[in-house]
DNA sequence: GCCTAATGCGAATATTTGTTCGCATTCAAT
DNA sequence: ATTGAATGCGAACAAATATTCGCATTAGGC
């Protein structure tokens, strides 16, 4: 930023000026974002602009910044009340949290993030997994399972990709064929099936059945004391 | 097309300005890909150009055609091999053959995928997708499980999305981590475990532990004739 | 109410890009 | 060799775009 918004009025111009940013980029695409189309969608004019960003990158950056802050918190806040939950559950509302929030606005958020390759969104894919990652590792080494889980960086890296990824996927295309329920079902069962759940009964390491959504989470695990959660 | 190459050097400078421009989206991304960059990598002129393509956008889809082509035949291809095999095979090869592919010349195909969103990508997502589902409905009526498996076109959904977005997503960022083995191991204990083998061994539907890699296919089912519901 | 720094403006500039057009060159059939 | 069609060229044109700059307006402390 090319200099810092003292005045209140300053202040909500720069916030409108991303907001106008994202707004571009998700109804008439990446390209269409120009500085001047940008500018008049915030009701200001092309000088005031660059009175605050050095280079239209920039505010491009700054959308992607403010997707992620609310991403990374959502992320966090579920992960916290992992310790409770088994897998599946974790997965399930992981996931509706997140598929919820790229949503408001009418899937402003999903619209921007079909431009990954141009705007910077690996940093937050690498980040989302490091978070990601370390969770699992504290919540499997509390609930040992009898097969222990092998190589979970690459199969939280795998479903890392694969969700978000197909949740962007969905909005340029909604597949008639799959719903929304039934792909975060799908996926809460993939990630059960590699990610062997703490045997809760003595069966199958595979879920038998997936029951309709249960209450809430509530596995009775009480989760073990030592070793918090791991927030960042 | 604008108009079609008669004679052999303007078919094969229609050829090199396809590829150049593969080369171009591929090195500098999409945006860099302008007629007259592409023209000069090409060793024409931008006159050249627009003799047989009236839009650049004709050449971006051109060059989508031609990766199109082959991954279709290829994935067609595999598909015949499939009643042989395990799913769990099936998707190990499918992927080191996928893979292989698009990472032809320094990853040229890869790197294009990149921008799906602006090139037509989901047109060639819809028609693997349908093709995967055909064949896999095909190979579970024939394959019958203890378990029937649900919403075949949703996991079949998933699972291709998952797949092809976690492959480009590597290639921006090889992650360390991840090795292109463990990644394609973790896609074949996915599908397994969402597409329940049939049960070769009495034990529990998911699949015990991942061999380095089985000789051959041949997972010795002779087709059972009648053949039970695919629930779609 | 005054004054200075902060803010806001939009016409103007310099590039970049897509596309066209008239002319030169080459091909292939005779 | 001749000839007409196909091919190739690149300067030229028009439109779009990023970015700047001098000037007008406003806010907030005194």
């Amino acid at each position: 930023m090319r200099k810092k918004p003292r005045q209140g009025r300053s202040r909500s111009m720069v916030d409108s000026l991303v907001e106008a940013t994202a707004i571009c980029i998700a109804e008439d695409g990446l390209p269409a974002a120009t500085a001047a189309r940008i500018a008049e969608r915030a009701g200001v004019s092309v000088g005031s602009l660059y009175q605050y960003f050095a280079r239209k990158e920039d505010l491009y950056a700054a959308v992607l910044e403010r997707i992620t802050v609310g991403l990374k918190a959502l992320v966090a806040a579920e992960i916290e009340r992992l310790p409770n939950k088994s897998i599946e559950d974790f997965v399930r509302d992981l996931l509706h949290a997140v598929w919820s929030y790229l949503e408001t606005d009418r899937q402003r958020y999903l619209r921007v993030t079909r431009y990954w390759a141009q705007l910077d969104f690996v940093a937050v894919m690498n980040d989302l997994e490091r978070q990601m990652t370390t969770a699992l590792g504290v919540y499997l080494m509390h609930h040992p399972a009898r097969r222990p889980v092998q190589d979970l960086p690459t199969k939280v890296y795998v479903l890392v990709n694969s969700v978000l990824f197909t949740i962007v996927r969905y909005i340029s295309e909604p597949s008639p064929q799959a719903r929304r329920e039934q792909i975060i079902e799908c996926f809460a069962e993939m990630a059960a099936a590699l990610l062997p759940a703490p045997t809760k009964r003595a069966g199958a390491g595979a879920p038998l059945k997936r029951l309709p959504r249960s209450p809430a989470g509530r596995s009775g695990t009480s989760a073990p004391p030592a070793a918090r959660s791991v927030s960042r």
